[in-house]
DNA sequence: CGTATTACCCAGTAATTCAGTCAACTATTG
DNA sequence: CAATAGTTGACTGAATTACTGGGTAATACG
Protein backbone atom coordinates (compact mmCIF):
# COMPACT_ATOMS: atom_id res chain seq x y z
CA UNK A 1 0.00 0.00 0.00
CA UNK A 2 1.28 3.06 -0.89
CA UNK A 3 0.80 6.41 1.14
CA UNK A 4 3.73 8.46 1.55
CA UNK A 5 4.39 12.14 1.89
CA UNK A 6 4.37 12.24 -1.88
CA UNK A 7 0.48 11.98 -2.02
CA UNK A 8 0.73 13.63 1.62
CA UNK A 9 2.29 16.90 -0.35
CA UNK A 10 0.30 16.64 -3.06
CA UNK A 11 -3.02 16.69 -1.15
CA UNK A 12 -1.77 19.59 1.12
CA UNK A 13 -0.91 21.24 -2.03
CA UNK A 14 -3.79 21.02 -4.05
CA UNK A 15 -6.11 22.42 -0.64
CA UNK A 16 -3.49 25.26 -1.18
CA UNK A 17 -4.14 25.93 -4.24
CA UNK A 18 -7.62 25.51 -3.71
CA UNK A 19 -7.75 28.08 -0.66
CA UNK A 20 -5.52 30.83 -2.64
CA UNK A 21 -7.42 30.43 -5.86
CA UNK A 22 -8.97 33.12 -6.67
CA UNK A 23 -6.28 35.28 -5.83
CA UNK A 24 -5.54 33.94 -9.57
CA UNK A 25 -2.91 31.68 -10.54
CA UNK A 26 -0.97 30.63 -7.54
CA UNK A 27 3.08 30.11 -7.88
CA UNK A 28 4.51 27.05 -6.56
CA UNK A 29 7.04 28.97 -4.83
CA UNK A 30 4.41 30.39 -2.93
CA UNK A 31 3.30 27.23 -2.07
CA UNK A 32 6.57 25.89 -1.15
CA UNK A 33 7.17 28.58 1.53
CA UNK A 34 3.48 28.37 3.07
CA UNK A 35 3.03 24.74 3.19
CA UNK A 36 7.09 24.02 4.08
CA UNK A 37 7.88 21.76 0.95
CA UNK A 38 10.63 21.73 -1.38
CA UNK A 39 9.98 23.59 -4.41
CA UNK A 40 11.47 20.78 -6.67
CA UNK A 41 9.53 18.27 -4.96
CA UNK A 42 6.44 20.74 -5.41
CA UNK A 43 7.68 20.54 -9.46
CA UNK A 44 8.05 17.15 -9.12
CA UNK A 45 4.12 16.40 -8.48
CA UNK A 46 2.77 19.22 -10.28
CA UNK A 47 4.18 18.08 -13.53
CA UNK A 48 2.11 14.61 -12.44
CA UNK A 49 -0.70 16.52 -11.32
CA UNK A 50 -0.91 18.27 -14.87
CA UNK A 51 -0.65 14.91 -16.48
CA UNK A 52 -3.31 13.82 -15.19
CA UNK A 53 -5.49 16.41 -16.03
CA UNK A 54 -6.05 18.47 -12.08
CA UNK A 55 -4.33 21.50 -12.91
CA UNK A 56 -3.25 23.40 -15.17
CA UNK A 57 -0.36 26.15 -15.48
CA UNK A 58 0.24 29.42 -16.67
CA UNK A 59 3.61 30.39 -17.79
CA UNK A 60 5.39 33.72 -17.42
CA UNK A 61 5.42 36.40 -14.81
CA UNK A 62 2.83 36.16 -12.83
CA UNK A 63 1.91 32.46 -13.69
CA UNK A 64 1.34 29.60 -11.42
CA UNK A 65 -0.98 26.42 -11.51
CA UNK A 66 -4.80 26.99 -11.49
CA UNK A 67 -7.44 23.96 -10.61
CA UNK A 68 -9.03 22.54 -13.72
CA UNK A 69 -11.84 21.97 -12.21
CA UNK A 70 -13.85 23.20 -9.23
CA UNK A 71 -12.96 22.22 -6.15
CA UNK A 72 -16.25 20.58 -5.25
CA UNK A 73 -15.25 17.84 -8.59
CA UNK A 74 -12.18 17.11 -7.19
CA UNK A 75 -11.53 14.65 -4.59
CA UNK A 76 -9.24 13.25 -2.21
CA UNK A 77 -8.45 9.99 -4.43
CA UNK A 78 -7.71 11.50 -7.52
CA UNK A 79 -5.04 13.61 -5.97
CA UNK A 80 -3.38 10.51 -4.35
CA UNK A 81 -3.54 8.37 -7.47
CA UNK A 82 -1.91 10.96 -9.67
CA UNK A 83 1.28 11.71 -7.91
CA UNK A 84 1.59 7.80 -6.03
CA UNK A 85 0.47 5.31 -9.21
CA UNK A 86 -2.55 3.72 -6.82
CA UNK A 87 -3.69 3.77 -3.95
CA UNK A 88 -3.89 -0.52 -3.49
CA UNK A 89 -3.74 -2.28 -0.33
CA UNK A 90 -3.01 -5.72 -2.41
CA UNK A 91 0.27 -7.05 -3.52
CA UNK A 92 -0.24 -8.06 -6.48
CA UNK A 93 -2.06 -4.81 -8.08
CA UNK A 94 -5.46 -6.64 -8.72
CA UNK A 95 -4.24 -9.32 -10.62
CA UNK A 96 -4.35 -12.21 -8.22
CA UNK A 97 -1.51 -13.70 -9.10
CA UNK A 98 0.88 -13.37 -5.63
CA UNK A 99 1.09 -16.62 -4.81
CA UNK A 100 2.73 -18.15 -7.57
CA UNK A 101 0.36 -16.87 -10.60
CA UNK A 102 -2.39 -17.63 -8.04
CA UNK A 103 -4.53 -15.79 -5.83
CA UNK A 104 -3.04 -15.91 -2.32
CA UNK A 105 -5.11 -16.23 0.45
CA UNK A 106 -5.83 -13.06 1.78
CA UNK A 107 -6.06 -11.54 -1.70
CA UNK A 108 -10.13 -10.90 -1.32
CA UNK A 109 -9.61 -9.38 2.17
CA UNK A 110 -6.49 -6.76 0.39
CA UNK A 111 -9.33 -5.92 -2.47
CA UNK A 112 -11.97 -4.90 0.20
CA UNK A 113 -9.78 -3.09 1.86
CA UNK A 114 -8.41 -0.97 -1.49
CA UNK A 115 -12.20 -0.31 -2.12
CA UNK A 116 -12.87 0.82 1.62
CA UNK A 117 -10.09 3.10 1.33
CA UNK A 118 -10.64 4.54 -2.27
CA UNK A 119 -14.68 4.66 -1.93
CA UNK A 120 -13.57 6.71 1.52
CA UNK A 121 -11.17 9.38 -0.08
CA UNK A 122 -13.19 9.93 -3.55
CA UNK A 123 -15.95 10.60 -1.23
CA UNK A 124 -14.27 13.83 -0.34
CA UNK A 125 -13.97 16.66 -2.30
CA UNK A 126 -11.17 19.47 -2.24
CA UNK A 127 -13.95 21.96 -1.29
CA UNK A 128 -15.09 19.85 1.58
CA UNK A 129 -11.35 20.33 3.23
CA UNK A 130 -11.70 24.00 2.51
CA UNK A 131 -14.87 24.65 4.35
CA UNK A 132 -13.90 22.95 7.55
CA UNK A 133 -13.08 24.82 10.24
CA UNK A 134 -10.05 23.64 11.46
CA UNK A 135 -8.59 23.92 8.04
CA UNK A 136 -9.38 28.07 8.05
CA UNK A 137 -7.59 28.08 11.31
CA UNK A 138 -4.42 26.35 10.21
CA UNK A 139 -4.79 28.40 6.68
CA UNK A 140 -4.93 31.56 8.89
CA UNK A 141 -2.15 31.09 11.14
CA UNK A 142 -0.26 30.24 8.17
CA UNK A 143 -1.39 33.44 6.17
CA UNK A 144 0.34 35.52 9.20
CA UNK A 145 3.76 34.59 7.91
CA UNK A 146 4.24 36.42 4.59
CA UNK A 147 1.02 36.04 2.69
CA UNK A 148 -2.23 38.35 2.98
CA UNK A 149 -5.21 35.80 2.59
CA UNK A 150 -7.57 38.85 2.74
CA UNK A 151 -11.42 38.22 3.48
CA UNK A 152 -11.12 34.54 3.67
CA UNK A 153 -11.20 33.34 6.99
CA UNK A 154 -13.44 36.27 8.38
CA UNK A 155 -15.27 34.78 11.36
CA UNK A 156 -14.43 33.09 14.84
CA UNK B 1 1.09 4.59 6.21
CA UNK B 2 2.65 1.33 6.39
CA UNK B 3 1.16 -1.51 5.06
CA UNK B 4 3.28 -3.75 3.23
CA UNK B 5 4.11 -7.58 3.00
CA UNK B 6 5.31 -7.77 5.88
CA UNK B 7 1.82 -7.19 7.50
CA UNK B 8 0.30 -8.98 4.53
CA UNK B 9 2.52 -12.51 5.07
CA UNK B 10 1.32 -11.87 8.57
CA UNK B 11 -1.98 -12.09 8.10
CA UNK B 12 -1.86 -14.86 5.57
CA UNK B 13 -0.11 -17.03 8.24
CA UNK B 14 -2.59 -16.27 10.39
CA UNK B 15 -5.22 -17.35 8.39
CA UNK B 16 -3.08 -20.49 7.49
CA UNK B 17 -2.88 -21.62 11.58
CA UNK B 18 -6.69 -20.76 11.63
CA UNK B 19 -7.60 -22.80 8.78
CA UNK B 20 -5.34 -25.73 9.96
CA UNK B 21 -6.11 -25.43 13.73
CA UNK B 22 -7.66 -28.70 14.31
CA UNK B 23 -4.83 -30.52 13.11
CA UNK B 24 -3.07 -29.83 16.37
CA UNK B 25 -0.17 -27.03 16.48
CA UNK B 26 1.13 -25.67 13.35
CA UNK B 27 4.76 -25.58 12.72
CA UNK B 28 6.48 -22.95 10.53
CA UNK B 29 7.98 -24.93 8.33
CA UNK B 30 4.11 -26.13 6.81
CA UNK B 31 2.86 -22.84 6.47
CA UNK B 32 6.44 -22.00 4.92
CA UNK B 33 5.77 -24.84 2.69
CA UNK B 34 2.17 -23.55 2.03
CA UNK B 35 2.39 -20.03 2.16
CA UNK B 36 5.45 -19.74 0.32
CA UNK B 37 6.88 -17.70 2.93
CA UNK B 38 10.36 -17.94 3.60
CA UNK B 39 10.85 -19.75 7.31
CA UNK B 40 13.19 -17.58 8.74
CA UNK B 41 10.88 -14.37 7.66
CA UNK B 42 7.95 -16.42 9.20
CA UNK B 43 10.05 -16.53 12.23
CA UNK B 44 10.73 -12.85 12.84
CA UNK B 45 6.98 -12.15 12.27
CA UNK B 46 6.09 -14.84 14.74
CA UNK B 47 8.82 -13.50 17.82
CA UNK B 48 5.60 -10.38 17.20
CA UNK B 49 2.77 -12.54 16.90
CA UNK B 50 3.73 -13.60 20.22
CA UNK B 51 4.80 -11.17 22.05
CA UNK B 52 1.63 -9.32 21.31
CA UNK B 53 -0.49 -12.00 22.57
CA UNK B 54 -1.97 -13.57 19.66
CA UNK B 55 0.01 -16.79 19.45
CA UNK B 56 1.56 -19.20 21.65
CA UNK B 57 4.20 -21.90 20.68
CA UNK B 58 4.78 -25.53 21.61
CA UNK B 59 8.42 -26.72 21.29
CA UNK B 60 10.06 -29.58 20.03
CA UNK B 61 9.03 -32.42 18.16
CA UNK B 62 4.97 -32.43 16.91
CA UNK B 63 5.23 -28.56 18.41
CA UNK B 64 4.31 -25.24 16.74
CA UNK B 65 2.20 -22.95 17.20
CA UNK B 66 -1.54 -22.30 17.93
CA UNK B 67 -3.66 -19.36 17.90
CA UNK B 68 -4.07 -18.25 21.74
CA UNK B 69 -7.61 -16.61 21.25
CA UNK B 70 -10.01 -18.15 19.58
CA UNK B 71 -10.19 -17.21 15.75
CA UNK B 72 -13.67 -15.24 16.28
CA UNK B 73 -11.66 -13.11 18.94
CA UNK B 74 -8.71 -12.29 16.64
CA UNK B 75 -8.91 -9.30 14.45
CA UNK B 76 -6.82 -8.09 11.14
CA UNK B 77 -6.17 -4.71 12.58
CA UNK B 78 -4.43 -6.54 15.57
CA UNK B 79 -2.28 -8.63 13.77
CA UNK B 80 -1.02 -5.76 11.20
CA UNK B 81 -0.56 -3.57 14.22
CA UNK B 82 1.47 -6.53 16.11
CA UNK B 83 4.03 -6.69 13.47
CA UNK B 84 3.44 -3.27 12.11
CA UNK B 85 4.25 -0.68 14.36
CA UNK B 86 0.84 0.54 13.67
CA UNK B 87 -1.40 1.37 11.02
CA UNK B 88 -1.56 4.81 10.90
CA UNK B 89 -2.10 7.19 7.81
CA UNK B 90 -1.26 10.68 9.55
CA UNK B 91 2.85 11.85 9.01
CA UNK B 92 2.86 12.72 12.41
CA UNK B 93 2.41 9.91 14.14
CA UNK B 94 -1.00 11.64 15.55
CA UNK B 95 1.10 14.07 17.05
CA UNK B 96 0.18 17.11 14.86
CA UNK B 97 3.13 18.73 14.87
CA UNK B 98 4.13 17.74 10.87
CA UNK B 99 4.54 21.83 9.69
CA UNK B 100 6.95 23.39 11.96
CA UNK B 101 5.70 22.00 15.56
CA UNK B 102 2.04 22.58 14.24
CA UNK B 103 -0.86 20.71 12.77
CA UNK B 104 -0.49 20.61 8.86
CA UNK B 105 -3.48 22.01 6.84
CA UNK B 106 -4.34 18.12 6.21
CA UNK B 107 -3.54 16.55 9.33
CA UNK B 108 -7.50 15.92 9.96
CA UNK B 109 -7.88 13.82 6.94
CA UNK B 110 -5.66 11.86 7.46
CA UNK B 111 -6.63 11.06 10.87
CA UNK B 112 -10.19 10.20 9.51
CA UNK B 113 -9.06 7.91 6.59
CA UNK B 114 -6.61 6.10 10.06
CA UNK B 115 -9.64 5.84 11.70
CA UNK B 116 -11.70 4.45 8.72
CA UNK B 117 -9.24 1.88 8.32
CA UNK B 118 -8.52 0.39 11.64
CA UNK B 119 -12.43 0.44 12.26
CA UNK B 120 -12.67 -1.39 8.65
CA UNK B 121 -9.92 -3.84 9.49
CA UNK B 122 -11.05 -4.32 13.12
CA UNK B 123 -14.25 -5.51 11.90
CA UNK B 124 -12.88 -8.40 10.38
CA UNK B 125 -11.68 -11.43 12.27
CA UNK B 126 -9.64 -14.24 11.67
CA UNK B 127 -13.28 -16.95 11.62
CA UNK B 128 -14.76 -14.10 8.97
CA UNK B 129 -12.10 -15.06 6.87
CA UNK B 130 -12.02 -18.68 7.36
CA UNK B 131 -15.56 -18.47 6.79
CA UNK B 132 -15.48 -17.15 3.18
CA UNK B 133 -15.71 -19.13 0.44
CA UNK B 134 -13.58 -18.07 -1.44
CA UNK B 135 -10.78 -18.66 1.11
CA UNK B 136 -11.88 -22.70 1.46
CA UNK B 137 -11.13 -22.54 -2.80
CA UNK B 138 -7.61 -21.54 -2.58
CA UNK B 139 -6.65 -23.43 0.54
CA UNK B 140 -8.16 -26.32 -0.88
CA UNK B 141 -6.10 -26.17 -3.99
CA UNK B 142 -3.15 -25.52 -1.42
CA UNK B 143 -3.88 -28.89 0.05
CA UNK B 144 -3.40 -30.86 -2.33
CA UNK B 145 0.52 -30.31 -3.19
CA UNK B 146 1.49 -31.83 -0.39
CA UNK B 147 -0.66 -31.52 3.09
CA UNK B 148 -3.66 -33.20 3.57
CA UNK B 149 -6.23 -30.45 4.91
CA UNK B 150 -8.89 -33.71 5.13
CA UNK B 151 -12.84 -33.03 5.72
CA UNK B 152 -12.39 -29.35 5.77
CA UNK B 153 -13.39 -28.25 2.52
CA UNK B 154 -15.69 -30.79 1.18
CA UNK B 155 -18.64 -28.54 -0.76
CA UNK B 156 -18.89 -26.69 -3.39
C1' DC C 1 20.77 -40.69 27.53
C1' DG C 2 20.97 -38.87 22.91
C1' DT C 3 19.14 -37.36 18.82
C1' DA C 4 15.79 -35.26 15.94
C1' DT C 5 12.58 -31.66 15.87
C1' DT C 6 10.93 -27.46 16.63
C1' DA C 7 10.98 -22.73 18.46
C1' DC C 8 14.02 -18.68 19.53
C1' DC C 9 17.37 -15.06 18.89
C1' DC C 10 20.65 -12.00 16.73
C1' DA C 11 23.38 -10.00 13.27
C1' DG C 12 23.93 -8.98 8.70
C1' DT C 13 22.82 -7.97 3.65
C1' DA C 14 20.79 -7.05 -0.98
C1' DA C 15 17.37 -4.57 -3.06
C1' DT C 16 14.04 -1.20 -3.16
C1' DT C 17 11.83 3.03 -2.35
C1' DC C 18 11.49 7.69 -0.65
C1' DA C 19 12.47 12.29 -0.23
C1' DG C 20 14.85 15.59 -1.99
C1' DT C 21 18.45 18.04 -5.09
C1' DC C 22 20.49 19.84 -9.31
C1' DA C 23 20.97 21.49 -13.70
C1' DA C 24 19.57 22.46 -18.13
C1' DC C 25 15.61 23.76 -21.07
C1' DT C 26 11.29 25.96 -22.89
C1' DA C 27 7.52 29.11 -23.07
C1' DT C 28 5.40 33.56 -21.88
C1' DT C 29 5.04 38.28 -20.49
C1' DG C 30 6.27 42.94 -20.90
C1' DC D 1 15.59 40.95 -25.00
C1' DA D 2 15.32 40.00 -19.96
C1' DA D 3 12.84 38.19 -16.28
C1' DT D 4 9.69 34.89 -14.65
C1' DA D 5 7.89 30.50 -14.10
C1' DG D 6 6.94 26.01 -15.68
C1' DT D 7 9.20 21.25 -17.61
C1' DT D 8 12.15 17.54 -17.66
C1' DG D 9 15.31 13.98 -16.38
C1' DA D 10 18.96 12.22 -14.00
C1' DC D 11 20.94 11.58 -9.66
C1' DT D 12 21.84 10.85 -4.54
C1' DG D 13 21.67 9.78 0.54
C1' DA D 14 19.04 7.67 3.83
C1' DA D 15 15.83 4.64 5.38
C1' DT D 16 13.22 0.55 5.16
C1' DT D 17 11.98 -3.95 3.58
C1' DA D 18 12.50 -8.52 2.63
C1' DC D 19 15.24 -12.05 3.39
C1' DT D 20 19.40 -15.21 4.91
C1' DG D 21 22.34 -17.73 8.12
C1' DG D 22 24.28 -19.39 12.26
C1' DG D 23 23.84 -20.66 16.54
C1' DT D 24 21.06 -21.73 21.03
C1' DA D 25 17.33 -23.71 23.96
C1' DA D 26 13.53 -26.68 24.92
C1' DT D 27 11.05 -30.99 24.31
C1' DA D 28 9.45 -35.55 22.67
C1' DC D 29 10.68 -40.12 21.51
C1' DG D 30 13.47 -44.16 21.12
S1 LIG E 1 -2.78 -9.92 -2.83
FE1 LIG E 1 -3.66 -10.47 -4.70
S2 LIG E 1 -2.97 -12.50 -4.94
FE2 LIG E 1 -2.06 -11.95 -3.08
S1 LIG F 1 -0.27 14.70 9.38
FE1 LIG F 1 -0.48 15.33 11.44
S2 LIG F 1 0.33 17.32 11.41
FE2 LIG F 1 0.58 16.70 9.36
Amino acid sequence: MRLTTKGRYAVTAMLDLAIHARQGPVSLSDISGRQAISLSYLEQLFAKLRRNGLVESIRGPGGGYRLSRQDHEINVAEIVDAVNETIDATRCNQKGDCHDGEKCLTHHLWMDLSDQIHGFLSGISLNHLVDRRETLEISRRQGRKGERISALAEED
